[in-house]
DNA sequence: ACCTGAACACCGTTCAAGT
DNA sequence: ACCTGAACACCGTTCAAGT
């Protein structure tokens, strides 16, 4: 036995850029953002942490690549539906289900502005407001305003999940737990949010998101039409 | 000189959570949130980092208690004007500037699900929802869609004020540099990004919120009341 | 009741040294 | 060219000891 089969002893592939990606990935799903660490990191690719550091510039570095990977696979993934609503919304049902297996991107999508993860996204959704017909002065609006409410919804997705786990791990727990520390808040002061509290529990986040983005369009295909 | 005096050497006022709270939101506003460490708090308190725990829990109870107390006052100041819509531009410009002066609190509200400073926004839109005549079945939707896209913009202002401060503090620079990177994009996979990079350059951060607010409030207004 | 400050466990990153 | 792993500076948090 040479030295050199310690190579193989990875698995054939030796360390390189993606499967770090990959590995942090899987690490970041598993433990949160606190779970990527490059100790952990080197250890389950069996390494020193100064080799990634040959692979990678920093963990800023990894986290915007591994987000970007994930968001690639993504918008690939929602490309073909027939009417432009349609594609917006599946570009909406792959954003959510997305940031719900991996709720870390969430943080990370508000961490890199004007970055590839961005982009891809903008991008997807710009093609549809185009489709849509919206008006070339009132495009980058339109996009921005679709694309500031899904960050919105990606971040408190992720802060969402990261307070679940803190709890032990269930979602429903949290909303039970958001829903009653609402109901105990002051009457006065506090009356809408107390009204909604019920709605909370029992809500369904997704559908939620997606009527969310449902209305933006409403304002979107009405307000950009000169009044009849 | 006893060593009573040592109280009188910090101004009079002893340590308290406020005064703690105070010291946070300077160093958070001074060097964004790896500006806030245990260390230079207790430093800038003229006291030892055992003594803050002595008032605060922990990291996060501070982060949450600064935020809270900023968007407290920006909820107090937004609150009177004419018609609900008016009042909800209020609340968005009030916001705004808000996220402009202490980006961090951006970061922050993306931490703390239905904690209280979220709940604060919150009930100030619910208001206007309410004022605008939104029946009850649709009000959690039309708030919650203004929410998200209220703590999108939180999102993106916060990393805009992070990378900024990393490129030496300017922000026309660093829309400068985003512009010009999404120029050297791919021009068949991302023609939107492209077409919209100028207007990028110079548009006004805070118009382009009013107008996505003003863009979601027509999609409410218009979505909710029975297609004639 | 409130404060001190050294100590602990942990982090991202660097770098001389190896192959 | 790529990897090793000890070392460095720094962090949040704890806690015995003081007043």
């Amino acid at each position: 036995m040479t030295r050199n089969t310690r190579r193989t002893q990875r698995g054939e592939t030796s360390l390189s850029r993606d499967s770090i990606i990959e590995a942090a990935i899987a690490l970041l799903d598993a433990g949160g953002e606190a779970g990527l660490t490059f100790r952990a990191l080197s250890e389950r690719l069996a390494t020193g942490a100064g080799a990634i550091y040959w692979h990678v510039a920093d963990k800023g570095d990894l986290l915007d690549a591994a987000c970007d990977a994930v968001v690639a696979r993504t918008m690939a993934a929602a490309a073909d539906s027939a009417t432009p609503r349609e594609r917006m919304r599946a570009i909406g049902v792959g954003m959510f289900d997305a940031l719900d297996a991996h709720p870390w991107i969430g943080a990370e999508l508000a961490r890199s502005p004007g970055a590839l993860p961005m982009v891809r996204i903008l991008e997807g959704i710009g093609g549809q407001v185009r489709a849509l017909g919206v008006p070339s002065q009132g495009q980058w609006l339109a996009a921005s305003t679709l694309l500031n409410y899904i960050l919105g919804v990606a971040g408190q997705n992720a802060a969402n999940a990261r307070v679940a786990r803190r709890l032990g791990g269930e979602r429903p727990a949290l909303l039970e737990s958001v829903a009653a520390a609402w109901l105990r808040l002051d009457e006065d002061a506090y009356a809408f949010t107390r009204s909604v509290a019920a709605q909370l529990r029992e809500h369904d986040d997704r559908a939620d998101f997606m009527a969310g983005i449902d209305l933006i369009l409403d304002g979107i295909e009405q307000a950009r039409r000169p009044p009849p």
